[in-house]
DNA sequence: CGGCATCCGGGAAGATACTG
DNA sequence: CAGTATCTTCCCGGATGCCG
């Protein structure tokens, strides 16, 4: 968007310029839980194209969003990581996706990233729920994994080694998914085969219940009908 | 956007559908200040064209962020305005001002709007520096007049009589943007008749150090040479 | 395979003129 | 004042291909 400014002082308009474009903030959301590499992001990306992931990062990279850099060896492999700075956009990636949960034309069924659970998690987060509770998660989906940990009415949870905690739950993201906000038991997919659980059940069961989709906000025809 | 759809029911991918077009959130940013014409949107958005602004709200009416209503007499002319749910966007937008206000390409020379101006003290009011501090600030911008209450830590900033205030200042906006962020001294535009300043000199002098702009991000040049 | 350049079609954004 | 109609421009997205 070089042409296309908005001439315009105000923080929002100057966001705007540089995460407005289509994709842009949706990449910031699958580098928030740390460095990826180009084939990552475009598989995270359903739908996207390599032109335009290509356009996207290098508009990033000339706003210091993201920078560019390869891995040490072994590896040595080149990675999309977001700038100090850029990281400083996850609370615009929470108010944001807090603000749309509440649309009633949001449909849950969709399929979701990894990334995207995660994220929503962190911004779902009901400290007011978490009490007293206290203990490490851990959540294995495929190669990727990671650790919440709950304590003092804070919840961090990034990536890390699953095994060190007090539950782990492997299986389909999307399961995780449907038991956190589908309300669907943990117990039932246990069953089925869908999830594996190993460790402490009760934790994990206290801990999908930190979660929760705010209430819909009424749509155009109720309000035509009666505001 | 119908057809350019993300297929992802990560909130953010959501909101992206909802608000993520071209000009959309500056037209949720006009109106958080209360309901507005649309010869009054077009005029606060520089470079906006009239098609693309009808679109716009027709968009934003069909998801429920917008409703169309006919004032009643006097007046009985047509505006826009949020809804509830719509309201609740401030949040996403002030966050979205915070995070760009430290990106290193920010120009706050650009013209600003009024509602920017004020949203910019919604979002960037620092509740440290206010100590107990307490008192109303009227600021009135030709028609537009508003009616800042600070006291307890907290600040409202709204639409109304500005006249009832313990101070009023009165001119250009964008004098009174260039005495609170670009740190020119008020007595100076004052003196050039730039801003006129009836009642509580002091009080208007501690309101305006509420507000400041945060440091700036290293920009990518910087980060390519020292990270 | 990972990353990037190029070409093309469709559609959204922008500018202008015009109407009720 | 409040939009519509029309035309142009340019971005998005898909396909293909080059290069390491």
């Amino acid at each position: 968007m070089k042409k296309r400014v908005y001439d315009d002082a105000c923080g929002t308009a100057h966001a705007l310029e540089l995460i407005g474009d289509r994709w842009a903030l949706l990449i910031i959301r699958e580098l928030l839980l740390g460095p990826k590499r180009f084939s990552d992001l475009r598989a995270s990306l359903p739908g996207i194209s390599a032109n335009v992931l290509t356009q996207r990062l290098e508009e990033l990279e000339a706003s210091a969003i993201v920078v560019r850099r390869r891995l040490p060896p072994p590896g040595a492999v080149w990675v999309y990581e977001l700038t100090p700075w850029g990281m400083e956009a996850e609370e615009l990636v929470k108010a944001t996706g807090r603000w749309a949960a509440r649309s009633p034309s949001h449909d849950p069924s969709l399929p979701i990233s990894v990334s995207s659970l995660i994220m929503s998690m962190r911004s779902m987060f009901a400290a007011e729920r978490a009490g007293d509770l206290s203990g490490t998660v851990g959540l294995r989906f495929g190669e990727e994994e990671f650790v919440a940990t709950v304590g003092g009415g804070q919840l961090t949870l990034v990536r890390g080694a699953a095994n060190t905690a007090d539950v782990v739950v492997s299986g389909s993201h999307e399961q995780l998914a449907a038991a956190i906000y589908g309300g669907v038991p943990l117990a039932k997919l246990e069953k089925a085969g869908a999830l594996k659980i190993e460790g402490d059940r009760a934790l994990l069961g206290r801990y999908i219940k930190l979660f929760s989709l705010p209430p819909k906000a009424p749509d155009a025809k109720a309000l035509r009908a009666g505001p």
